[in-house]
DNA sequence: CTCAATGCAAAAGGTTTGCACGCTT
DNA sequence: AAGCGTGCAAACCTTTTGCATTGAG
């Protein structure tokens, strides 16, 4: 498994900051979804000295120049995960560890854009998360 | 198009409240995905004169029920929407005007189930949501 | 030197909870 | 009469914004 698809710059950025490395490495790093208050903490405890509000900023930044996936937990939550921008896939995830398991759905993909073109529907995306529990959590 | 699945009465209740019954005639009424705070709105239109607590509360009991569905949308606020308990399926909804078309996935439901399956896990539940624009907003 | 970026604190949402009162049973 | 349900207000959480300061270019 090789590390990030995510860039060492933020392509739309006319500086760049020790604050924005520090978040982008950490995002070479992590796999999975994770909420910006997660990556927040993991940045303190790397002692990487990045404020709760930059965290944000530069999450949203990646997110509009396309180059990290968000989706909302059910809870509010917004998650961000580093995702190469071709590969569109979705994710299983545990209720109770949170573990979190790629899984490619061709097939949906492709019936999500067809059911939303035979409903008039164009410039198309979707939305899949499948959560249940691990056999890990189930055990205990 | 026929009104309601919703039932008069909750399943778990011990008491049935004007309260609840006001809530659960208006989700009777509307159709499509509503934010507590919406449907909150619409009742005090009507001068039902519900607390925006109760809204809450007896929309989690019904959601606790499976009388209705709830998502997240993409912000953060919880929708909820009537829904017959038993067929599950998702919704294809406009990003300009909010039109909501249900669409039935069993192929999606059984893949799912079947990727859970797959890597252990149990308890599989999953959301999936297409948003576009539809014809009529992509004309203007 | 300039001005984009940072970070604190406070605001701004939406949702949940504590607690006294009222209404269903 | 008993206790579930209500509703107000306050607490809570995450996310966004204002503004003075910092530091990249």
């Amino acid at each position: 498994m090789v590390g990030s698809t995510v860039p060492q710059t933020i392509p739309n950025a006319t500086r760049n900051t020790r604050q924005r490395a520090e978040v982008l490495a950490l995002l070479g790093e992590v796999d999975g979804f994770h909420t910006a208050q997660q990556l927040h903490r993991m940045l303190c405890d790397r002692d990487a000295r990045v404020g709760l509000t930059t965290v944000y900023r530069t999450l949203q930044l990646l997110v509009d120049a396309g180059e990290i996936d968000s989706t909302r937990l059910p809870g509010g939550e917004q998650l961000f995960r580093q995702c190469s921008q071709s590969r569109h896939h979705h994710h299983l995830v545990c209720r109770s560890c949170g573990r979190t398991v790629e899984v490619a759905g061709p097939a949906v993909e492709r019936w999500a854009d067809q059911v939303a073109a035979e409903h008039g529907f164009t410039d198309v995306g979707h939305t899949l998360e499948i959560f249940g529990t691990c056999a890990a959590c189930a055990e205990s």
